[in-house]
DNA sequence: GTGAAAGCGCTAACAA
DNA sequence: TTGTTAGCGCTTTCAC
């Protein structure tokens, strides 16, 4: 509400300190190949006026912005409701900070937006973009890629050509979901059923596939399509009940349709573990460990993988020495995953 | 990763089109006062040529960036834990992206961060900024001032002197929690206590102040201090039970508290309601709606406070019109609470 | 080590 | 209506 008064410019600056702007330049970017008293004369001048350099006119010509946006795309409501996207971004953040780069935020709504994300990624507001698109079909990437700046996707990115080199970091879904099936095998379980994500995304596939891994065929009947949130999960829950009253354990795509699934299972008079065991997958501390009972789950460091998306993308750049050296350069990161037991299984 | 392909500028489409960098800029700000044949033919050479307006050189000169800042001042790990600051952020971004205005999220971990933020808002990078800055103490608004943008308040701030006519956007708490306390009242219960937030945060501090405008000295006894988490809220709990056995209803200052009482209440062997009654705030669909029972409280609108932030902040600019006419400037914004029953009480 | 001068890509008078 | 021109505030050769 203040009317914007007018930021002292570098020449001022220089006047005030009887030095040349190149001189004042020179201090304010670091002061290498100044001497020690005219440092001290143009940094007095500087505080004298509050002076702060204009970042546009830097840009212009350096041609950098130490600034990396984030893209989320999710038309769907639950863009954030899902603790998911806060705890990458908190990592992402973090790690920009300590190379002291700004982390803008680009929320897309629906595919109106997409045209504006990539202008404003193409018109040089950003040195990259770290992208999530969850969904096999959104057009978002190709338009980034259009956009010609250094980019890494959050989880892997499920074109069916598989010719693009993307740089992504994902966790390992596959043995991850694994993991949690082998763990329910391993408890005497013989009907486990598996609640998917939706399965246009790759993390859900994924998950679908290490499922399939164990279970073989034998799996397949128990499987039921739902989409990652708690009233999902509690409608495939029933419908699976419904289906096949004799379920004995049940893997849920992510701890928010576990949690779904807790409650029908409670509603129904089913015990956990004791009729049916479940394993979720996240570790969403807010989620499974205040579910009753407490979730036993598969966790992926989800704040790790945001740091390890920025320092790719801040490392970029600096792999240009060889350009035949180039497959040295990871396409994919995949992190690990644990199970984390608690008392649903 | 890929190497940045140099984009082509307004010279090289004026170039091609054969028309001056003037023309080719009226075309691409609206065409206005161009005729229609040489916008076909700039249209054309900007489609071939794929050229995106650099952004740098243009608010170098215009001095306006279409873009607005959201800082969010949490040193604590529930920035974004709690679906608070997501619903904010949603509305906010609708209303920006409704103006074509980019938002640039900005998150504080904690002091250092200050002047890296302060810097960045005096850098010229954004026309305004939208501040949630939530303790008393906190020097990130002095700074914010002093880098001399436009600046609107999420939640009121709680500086000691009330001179400062800064503009902020916040929900009718303690008239909210008053009409929870009066609903537990009229509900026939005499001995209510309240769980409440921190208190150097405004929200927190107006709850409790609506509270004991009904409850009067009265319900002092019962107070516990908390912190707005869930474990707070069992933590909270357990003390008032050991404290007040014969308490027969709670008011938590927020959803995530009473999600942590209502575990403790179960776990203790409370009946909800009947034993206990529990209200809530902030109706927070996630949780408000998945407890067990599912929980009557205070509900705010939390989107809409993010939407009219930013309208507010976009508009502010219009206002300069006349200087004495400036106490018609809404200094603050107090948007209505509504009660949500449910189970819970 | 320091200053002078050119120019980054764009908009906005002003002329034509 | 269109083109010419002068900067916006900064960095960066290039002389000195």
């Amino acid at each position: 509400m203040t009317e914007a008064a007018p930021r002292p410019t570098l020449e001022a600056v220089a006047a005030l300190a009887g030095v040349s702007r190149a001189t004042v330049s020179r201090v304010v970017n670091g002061g290498n190949g100044v001497r020690e008293p005219l440092v001290e004369r143009v940094r007095r001048a500087v505080e004298e006026l509050g002076y702060v350099p204009n970042q546009a006119a830097r840009s212009l010509v350096t041609k950098r912005h130490d600034a990396v946006a984030v893209v989320i795309a999710e038309p769907e409501t639950r863009v954030f409701a899902d603790p998911f996207f806060a705890l990458q971004l908190r990592g992402i953040s973090k790690e920009l900070t300590a190379h002291d780069n700004q982390l803008v935020l680009l929320l897309t709504e629906g595919r109106d937006d997409h045209t504006r994300v990539a202008r404003y990624l193409a018109g040089g507001h950003v040195d990259g973009a770290l992208v999530f698109s969850l969904h096999l079909d959104d057009p978002l990437p190709g338009l980034i890629q259009g956009a010609g700046i250094p980019t890494v996707f959050g989880g892997r990115p499920g074109w069916s050509d598989g010719t693009r080199d993307v740089v992504y970091v994902d966790s390992d879904n596959r043995q991850g979901a694994r993991e949690a099936v082998r763990h329910l095998a391993g408890l005497g379980r013989t009907r486990i059923a598996h609640l998917t994500g939706p399965l246009d995304q790759t993390s859900a596939a994924d998950r679908l596939q290490g499922f399939r891994d164990v279970m073989g065929d034998a799996g397949t009947p128990l499987v039921v399509e739902s989409d990652f949130t708690p009233g999902g999960g509690e409608r495939a829950m029933r419908e699976l009940l419904d289906r096949r009253p004799d379920v004995d354990a049940v893997f849920a795509a992510n701890d928010l349709m576990a949690s779904g699934a807790l409650r029908v299972l409670r509603e129904r008079g089913r015990r956990v573990p004791e009729d049916v065991a479940v394993v979720g997958f996240d570790d969403m501390l807010p989620v499974a460990e205040q579910t009753d009972p407490p979730l036993t789950t598969v966790r992926q460091d989800i704040e790790e993988m945001g740091r390890i998306m920025a320092r790719l993308l801040l490392r970029g750049p600096d792999r240009r020495a060889g350009d035949d050296a180039r497959d040295e350069a990871p396409s994919g990161v995949v992190l690990p995953t644990t199970l984390v037991r608690r008392a649903s299984a």
